[in-house]
DNA sequence: ATTAAATAGGATAATTATGTCCGAATTGAT
DNA sequence: ATCAATTCGGACATAATTATCCTATTTAAT
Protein backbone atom coordinates (compact mmCIF):
# COMPACT_ATOMS: atom_id res chain seq x y z
CA UNK A 1 0.00 0.00 0.00
CA UNK A 2 1.64 2.91 -1.38
CA UNK A 3 1.16 6.79 0.09
CA UNK A 4 -1.24 7.50 -2.62
CA UNK A 5 -3.57 5.05 -1.67
CA UNK A 6 -3.50 6.44 1.32
CA UNK A 7 -4.33 9.63 0.28
CA UNK A 8 -6.08 8.96 -3.02
CA UNK A 9 -5.64 7.13 -6.56
CA UNK A 10 -2.61 7.21 -8.69
CA UNK A 11 -0.41 6.41 -12.14
CA UNK A 12 2.83 6.73 -13.09
CA UNK A 13 5.24 6.98 -16.35
CA UNK A 14 8.41 8.14 -16.99
CA UNK A 15 6.90 10.57 -19.34
CA UNK A 16 4.11 13.06 -18.69
CA UNK A 17 0.28 12.78 -20.12
CA UNK A 18 1.01 15.91 -21.71
CA UNK A 19 4.19 14.30 -23.23
CA UNK A 20 2.29 11.26 -24.44
CA UNK A 21 -0.32 13.30 -26.20
CA UNK A 22 2.31 15.31 -28.07
CA UNK A 23 3.50 12.06 -29.55
CA UNK A 24 0.66 10.54 -30.55
CA UNK A 25 -0.39 13.67 -32.53
CA UNK A 26 3.39 13.90 -33.79
CA UNK A 27 2.78 9.85 -34.94
CA UNK A 28 -0.45 10.68 -36.44
CA UNK A 29 0.87 13.37 -38.45
CA UNK A 30 3.83 11.54 -39.41
CA UNK A 31 1.70 8.82 -41.21
CA UNK A 32 -0.11 11.29 -43.10
CA UNK A 33 2.32 12.95 -45.47
CA UNK A 34 2.44 16.20 -46.46
CA UNK A 35 -1.40 16.77 -46.13
CA UNK A 36 -2.55 19.05 -43.32
CA UNK A 37 -4.71 17.78 -40.46
CA UNK A 38 -6.73 19.53 -38.25
CA UNK A 39 -7.22 19.57 -34.40
CA UNK A 40 -10.44 18.12 -34.50
CA UNK A 41 -9.39 14.60 -36.83
CA UNK A 42 -5.90 14.66 -34.93
CA UNK A 43 -8.33 14.29 -31.69
CA UNK A 44 -10.52 11.93 -32.63
CA UNK A 45 -7.85 9.48 -34.09
CA UNK A 46 -5.57 10.12 -31.32
CA UNK A 47 -8.15 9.97 -28.41
CA UNK A 48 -6.70 12.95 -26.95
CA UNK A 49 -8.78 15.68 -25.21
CA UNK A 50 -10.11 18.10 -28.19
CA UNK A 51 -9.37 21.16 -26.23
CA UNK A 52 -6.15 20.06 -24.38
CA UNK A 53 -4.82 18.68 -27.57
CA UNK A 54 -5.60 22.19 -29.31
CA UNK A 55 -3.00 23.69 -26.59
CA UNK A 56 0.04 20.84 -27.41
CA UNK A 57 -0.40 21.57 -31.29
CA UNK A 58 0.07 24.83 -30.19
CA UNK A 59 3.47 24.27 -28.24
CA UNK A 60 4.40 22.08 -30.73
CA UNK A 61 3.86 24.56 -33.74
CA UNK A 62 5.81 27.35 -31.31
CA UNK A 63 8.62 25.21 -31.04
CA UNK A 64 9.17 24.33 -34.63
CA UNK A 65 8.28 20.43 -34.51
CA UNK A 66 5.13 21.30 -36.51
CA UNK A 67 3.69 23.72 -38.66
CA UNK A 68 0.45 25.41 -38.24
CA UNK A 69 -2.31 26.94 -41.37
CA UNK A 70 -5.24 29.24 -40.06
CA UNK A 71 -8.64 29.50 -41.71
CA UNK A 72 -9.98 26.94 -44.06
CA UNK A 73 -8.27 23.98 -45.08
CA UNK A 74 -5.95 24.82 -42.06
CA UNK A 75 -4.31 22.75 -39.77
CA UNK A 76 -1.30 20.94 -38.82
CA UNK A 77 2.24 19.09 -40.59
CA UNK A 78 5.16 18.49 -39.61
CA UNK A 79 7.82 20.72 -40.61
CA UNK A 80 10.37 18.24 -41.57
CA UNK A 81 10.28 14.87 -41.66
CA UNK A 82 9.74 11.69 -39.00
CA UNK A 83 13.10 10.49 -39.50
CA UNK A 84 14.49 13.64 -38.27
CA UNK A 85 12.32 14.34 -35.63
CA UNK A 86 13.33 12.30 -32.55
CA UNK A 87 11.37 11.76 -29.46
CA UNK A 88 13.44 13.71 -27.32
CA UNK A 89 12.61 16.75 -29.84
CA UNK A 90 9.09 16.07 -28.87
CA UNK A 91 9.62 15.59 -25.09
CA UNK A 92 11.32 18.96 -24.58
CA UNK A 93 9.08 21.07 -26.91
CA UNK A 94 6.14 20.05 -24.49
CA UNK A 95 7.18 19.09 -21.07
CA UNK A 96 11.11 18.49 -20.60
CA UNK A 97 13.03 16.55 -18.80
CA UNK A 98 15.37 18.45 -16.66
CA UNK A 99 18.86 16.68 -15.38
CA UNK A 100 19.89 17.15 -12.55
CA UNK A 101 22.41 19.84 -12.13
CA UNK A 102 22.43 20.38 -7.96
CA UNK A 103 21.75 18.25 -5.10
CA UNK A 104 18.14 19.31 -3.71
CA UNK A 105 19.47 19.33 -0.26
CA UNK A 106 22.07 22.20 -1.19
CA UNK A 107 24.66 20.36 1.25
CA UNK A 108 27.55 22.28 1.36
CA UNK A 109 29.71 19.17 0.90
CA UNK A 110 27.72 18.56 -2.28
CA UNK A 111 28.73 22.07 -4.38
CA UNK A 112 30.77 21.00 -7.38
CA UNK A 113 29.46 17.35 -7.06
CA UNK A 114 26.43 15.43 -6.53
CA UNK A 115 25.76 13.01 -3.78
CA UNK A 116 25.31 9.34 -4.49
CA UNK A 117 21.55 9.53 -4.88
CA UNK A 118 21.03 12.24 -6.96
CA UNK A 119 24.17 11.04 -9.00
CA UNK A 120 22.24 7.79 -9.79
CA UNK A 121 18.89 9.11 -10.20
CA UNK A 122 20.48 11.46 -13.20
CA UNK A 123 22.23 8.44 -14.42
CA UNK A 124 18.66 6.88 -14.99
CA UNK A 125 18.02 10.12 -16.70
CA UNK A 126 20.28 10.40 -19.04
CA UNK A 127 19.59 6.55 -19.90
CA UNK A 128 16.01 7.72 -20.90
CA UNK A 129 17.45 10.92 -22.74
CA UNK A 130 20.11 8.96 -24.46
CA UNK A 131 17.10 6.18 -25.28
CA UNK A 132 14.79 9.44 -26.70
CA UNK A 133 17.36 10.93 -28.81
CA UNK A 134 17.75 7.99 -29.82
CA UNK A 135 14.47 7.37 -31.02
CA UNK A 136 13.60 8.92 -34.37
CA UNK A 137 9.64 9.72 -35.19
CA UNK A 138 9.82 7.71 -38.09
CA UNK A 139 10.46 4.46 -36.56
CA UNK A 140 7.33 4.50 -34.74
CA UNK A 141 5.01 4.46 -37.43
CA UNK A 142 2.94 1.64 -37.35
CA UNK A 143 3.48 -1.45 -39.62
CA UNK A 144 0.70 -2.03 -41.62
CA UNK A 145 -0.25 -5.63 -41.16
CA UNK A 146 -0.27 -7.41 -44.55
CA UNK A 147 -2.74 -10.67 -44.90
CA UNK A 148 -0.95 -13.21 -46.65
CA UNK B 1 8.43 27.69 -24.50
CA UNK B 2 6.89 24.30 -23.15
CA UNK B 3 2.78 23.72 -22.51
CA UNK B 4 3.00 24.54 -18.84
CA UNK B 5 4.73 28.04 -19.23
CA UNK B 6 1.76 29.12 -21.14
CA UNK B 7 -0.15 28.15 -18.49
CA UNK B 8 1.59 27.98 -15.29
CA UNK B 9 5.30 26.62 -13.67
CA UNK B 10 6.69 23.56 -13.63
CA UNK B 11 9.46 20.47 -12.75
CA UNK B 12 10.05 17.03 -14.03
CA UNK B 13 11.97 14.34 -12.86
CA UNK B 14 12.10 10.41 -13.11
CA UNK B 15 10.75 9.86 -9.79
CA UNK B 16 8.32 11.77 -7.96
CA UNK B 17 8.82 14.08 -5.23
CA UNK B 18 6.78 11.73 -2.49
CA UNK B 19 9.66 9.02 -3.46
CA UNK B 20 12.53 11.05 -3.48
CA UNK B 21 11.86 12.00 0.00
CA UNK B 22 11.51 8.28 0.73
CA UNK B 23 14.84 7.91 -0.80
CA UNK B 24 16.63 10.70 1.34
CA UNK B 25 14.95 9.29 4.54
CA UNK B 26 16.03 5.83 3.77
CA UNK B 27 19.30 7.04 3.49
CA UNK B 28 19.77 8.63 6.43
CA UNK B 29 18.48 6.28 8.74
CA UNK B 30 21.23 3.57 6.62
CA UNK B 31 23.90 6.20 8.03
CA UNK B 32 22.58 5.58 11.44
CA UNK B 33 23.02 1.87 12.55
CA UNK B 34 20.58 0.19 14.64
CA UNK B 35 19.53 3.25 16.50
CA UNK B 36 16.20 4.77 16.45
CA UNK B 37 16.19 8.31 14.52
CA UNK B 38 12.22 9.87 15.10
CA UNK B 39 10.13 11.80 12.67
CA UNK B 40 11.70 15.32 13.70
CA UNK B 41 15.59 14.49 13.36
CA UNK B 42 14.86 12.63 10.19
CA UNK B 43 12.87 15.71 8.62
CA UNK B 44 15.35 18.29 10.09
CA UNK B 45 18.72 16.12 8.81
CA UNK B 46 16.58 15.04 5.41
CA UNK B 47 14.66 18.73 4.91
CA UNK B 48 11.68 17.34 4.15
CA UNK B 49 8.31 18.81 5.67
CA UNK B 50 7.83 17.24 8.96
CA UNK B 51 4.11 16.50 8.72
CA UNK B 52 4.17 14.76 5.10
CA UNK B 53 7.62 12.95 5.94
CA UNK B 54 5.80 10.91 9.01
CA UNK B 55 3.11 9.59 6.22
CA UNK B 56 6.11 8.71 4.14
CA UNK B 57 7.64 6.51 6.77
CA UNK B 58 4.72 5.27 8.00
CA UNK B 59 4.36 3.96 4.58
CA UNK B 60 7.79 2.93 4.07
CA UNK B 61 6.66 1.24 7.94
CA UNK B 62 3.85 -1.04 6.67
CA UNK B 63 6.09 -2.56 3.69
CA UNK B 64 8.44 -3.63 5.70
CA UNK B 65 11.14 -1.32 4.41
CA UNK B 66 11.76 0.35 8.61
CA UNK B 67 10.57 -1.17 11.36
CA UNK B 68 9.00 1.72 13.29
CA UNK B 69 8.72 2.03 17.39
CA UNK B 70 5.77 4.02 19.36
CA UNK B 71 6.23 5.41 22.38
CA UNK B 72 9.65 7.36 24.31
CA UNK B 73 12.77 6.71 22.79
CA UNK B 74 10.76 5.56 19.56
CA UNK B 75 11.06 6.06 15.97
CA UNK B 76 12.06 4.29 12.95
CA UNK B 77 15.07 2.09 12.15
CA UNK B 78 16.18 -0.51 8.73
CA UNK B 79 14.06 -3.28 8.43
CA UNK B 80 16.91 -5.33 7.40
CA UNK B 81 20.37 -4.22 6.31
CA UNK B 82 21.18 -1.28 3.65
CA UNK B 83 22.77 -3.84 0.79
CA UNK B 84 19.59 -5.95 1.24
CA UNK B 85 17.10 -2.60 0.65
CA UNK B 86 17.31 -1.33 -3.27
CA UNK B 87 16.37 1.66 -4.66
CA UNK B 88 13.42 -0.36 -6.30
CA UNK B 89 12.07 -1.54 -3.07
CA UNK B 90 11.62 2.05 -1.62
CA UNK B 91 10.09 3.37 -4.57
CA UNK B 92 7.53 0.72 -5.06
CA UNK B 93 6.49 0.93 -1.32
CA UNK B 94 5.76 4.78 -1.76
CA UNK B 95 5.06 5.23 -5.46
CA UNK B 96 5.15 2.23 -7.75
CA UNK B 97 7.11 2.66 -11.25
CA UNK B 98 3.85 0.84 -13.46
CA UNK B 99 5.30 -0.71 -16.38
CA UNK B 100 3.05 -0.02 -19.18
CA UNK B 101 1.04 -3.47 -20.36
CA UNK B 102 -1.35 -2.30 -22.74
CA UNK B 103 -1.76 0.26 -25.13
CA UNK B 104 -3.70 3.25 -23.75
CA UNK B 105 -5.90 4.28 -27.16
CA UNK B 106 -7.31 0.48 -26.93
CA UNK B 107 -6.90 -0.10 -30.54
CA UNK B 108 -8.01 -3.75 -31.51
CA UNK B 109 -4.53 -4.07 -33.48
CA UNK B 110 -2.56 -3.68 -30.22
CA UNK B 111 -4.91 -6.12 -28.53
CA UNK B 112 -1.59 -8.42 -27.71
CA UNK B 113 1.14 -6.13 -28.32
CA UNK B 114 2.10 -2.74 -27.57
CA UNK B 115 2.46 -0.30 -30.51
CA UNK B 116 5.71 1.28 -31.28
CA UNK B 117 5.58 4.06 -29.50
CA UNK B 118 4.77 2.52 -26.17
CA UNK B 119 6.82 -0.51 -26.57
CA UNK B 120 9.70 2.56 -27.03
CA UNK B 121 8.29 4.04 -23.70
CA UNK B 122 7.96 0.92 -21.62
CA UNK B 123 11.56 -0.25 -23.09
CA UNK B 124 12.74 3.08 -21.26
CA UNK B 125 11.04 1.79 -18.23
CA UNK B 126 12.42 -0.90 -18.20
CA UNK B 127 15.99 0.45 -17.94
CA UNK B 128 15.08 2.50 -15.32
CA UNK B 129 13.69 -0.53 -13.36
CA UNK B 130 16.79 -2.44 -13.86
CA UNK B 131 18.72 0.49 -12.94
CA UNK B 132 17.11 1.26 -9.89
CA UNK B 133 16.42 -2.73 -8.78
CA UNK B 134 20.36 -2.93 -8.94
CA UNK B 135 21.03 -0.08 -6.99
CA UNK B 136 21.19 -0.88 -3.02
CA UNK B 137 21.21 1.81 -0.41
CA UNK B 138 24.58 0.89 1.05
CA UNK B 139 25.78 2.21 -2.23
CA UNK B 140 23.82 5.81 -1.99
CA UNK B 141 25.60 6.46 1.63
CA UNK B 142 27.85 9.42 1.16
CA UNK B 143 31.39 8.66 2.18
CA UNK B 144 32.68 10.56 4.34
CA UNK B 145 35.27 13.33 3.29
CA UNK B 146 38.86 12.63 5.45
CA UNK B 147 41.45 15.14 5.60
CA UNK B 148 44.92 13.82 4.34
C1' DA C 1 -0.57 4.13 37.50
C1' DT C 2 0.89 8.35 35.46
C1' DT C 3 3.15 10.93 32.29
C1' DA C 4 5.56 12.41 28.37
C1' DA C 5 7.32 11.06 23.90
C1' DA C 6 6.28 9.22 19.82
C1' DT C 7 3.76 7.08 15.82
C1' DA C 8 -1.02 6.41 13.35
C1' DG C 9 -4.27 8.12 10.63
C1' DG C 10 -8.20 11.06 9.22
C1' DA C 11 -9.55 15.65 7.56
C1' DT C 12 -8.31 19.45 5.10
C1' DA C 13 -5.52 23.07 2.60
C1' DA C 14 -2.26 24.53 -1.09
C1' DT C 15 -0.10 23.75 -5.27
C1' DT C 16 0.53 21.78 -9.74
C1' DA C 17 -1.13 19.33 -13.78
C1' DT C 18 -4.76 18.43 -16.76
C1' DG C 19 -8.75 19.76 -19.14
C1' DT C 20 -12.62 23.19 -20.91
C1' DC C 21 -14.62 27.30 -22.92
C1' DC C 22 -14.95 31.18 -25.59
C1' DG C 23 -13.91 35.20 -28.30
C1' DA C 24 -10.34 37.18 -31.45
C1' DA C 25 -7.44 36.69 -35.42
C1' DT C 26 -6.35 34.59 -39.81
C1' DT C 27 -7.18 32.78 -44.27
C1' DG C 28 -9.09 30.00 -48.23
C1' DA C 29 -13.24 29.70 -50.92
C1' DT C 30 -17.24 31.72 -52.95
C1' DA D 1 -16.26 41.70 -49.73
C1' DT D 2 -18.25 38.15 -47.22
C1' DC D 3 -18.40 33.80 -45.11
C1' DA D 4 -17.03 29.77 -42.99
C1' DA D 5 -13.29 27.04 -41.26
C1' DT D 6 -9.64 27.08 -38.57
C1' DT D 7 -5.79 28.26 -35.27
C1' DC D 8 -4.47 31.43 -31.25
C1' DG D 9 -4.48 32.62 -26.73
C1' DG D 10 -6.48 34.07 -22.41
C1' DA D 11 -9.48 32.89 -18.55
C1' DC D 12 -11.51 29.49 -16.09
C1' DA D 13 -12.63 24.55 -14.02
C1' DT D 14 -11.39 20.09 -12.39
C1' DA D 15 -8.36 16.55 -10.73
C1' DA D 16 -4.13 14.86 -8.83
C1' DT D 17 -0.24 15.56 -5.98
C1' DT D 18 2.03 17.51 -2.21
C1' DA D 19 1.77 19.45 2.33
C1' DT D 20 -0.33 20.66 6.97
C1' DC D 21 -3.01 20.10 11.14
C1' DC D 22 -5.18 17.86 14.73
C1' DT D 23 -6.58 14.06 17.65
C1' DA D 24 -6.20 9.25 19.02
C1' DT D 25 -3.32 5.48 20.27
C1' DT D 26 0.79 3.23 21.85
C1' DT D 27 4.65 2.69 24.90
C1' DA D 28 9.03 3.56 27.66
C1' DA D 29 10.39 5.64 31.76
C1' DT D 30 9.52 7.14 36.31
Amino acid sequence: MDVKVLIKEAKDSVISQTAEYALRAIIYLAEQPDESRNNREVAQETKVPLNYLAKVLQCLARNGIIVSQRGAKGGFKLARGPEAISVYDVIQAVDPLHRITSCPLELEQHRDHLCPLHRRLDDAMALVEKSFRETSISELIEPVLQIG
